[in-house]
DNA sequence: CTTCTGACA
DNA sequence: TGTCAGCA
């Protein structure tokens, strides 16, 4: 399918989904006139890659992670949703491990974050008596 | 009309 | 990301 199909079956702008390709996340054929030729198979790819990019994830791990999920489609076509699941398989050892140390980065940034936000509140609810130096 | 590449806001 | 240009 062109570009313009793919578009209307992910809701996702020409403009990224040529990004994406430019980002080494997509690399669909090329018909005789130049014009991209997605795969069915790209419709999923392209909703795996919003998914990833939400979670806040850098387009150089998606394209790692991407490998990472072998079409476990077994299903008609009838559902919208999204059908993807991380699938160990090729590879891929270790993904789901990183991905959890990613999660405890994150929460302990969050904690931080708190910390300071915490810091910060009793900070401003202190008398505020801080002049200006007399100009 | 649709897509392509490159570039600018 | 949107959008414009200039082609094919």
């Amino acid at each position: 399918m062109r570009i313009g199909v793919l578009e209307d079956a992910t809701g996702v702008s020409r403009r990224l989904l040529r990004y994406y390709e430019e980002q080494g996340l997509l690399r669909p054929a090329r018909l005789a006139n130049g014009y991209r030729d997605y795969s069915e198979a790209d419709v999923a790819t392209v909703r795996r890659i919003r998914r990833l990019l939400a979670a806040g994830l850098p387009t150089a791990v998606i394209n790692r992670i991407l490998d990472c999920f072998h079409d476990g489609d077994g299903g008609t076509d009838t559902g919208n949703d999204d059908g993807d699941g991380l699938m160990t398989s090729s590879g891929c050892a270790g993904l789901t491990t990183r991905l959890r140390r990613e999660r405890a980065r994150i929460a302990e940034e969050i904690e931080r974050l708190q910390a300071s936000d915490q810091a910060l509140e009793s900070l401003l609810a202190m008398p505020a008596r801080i002049s200006r130096a007399p100009g």
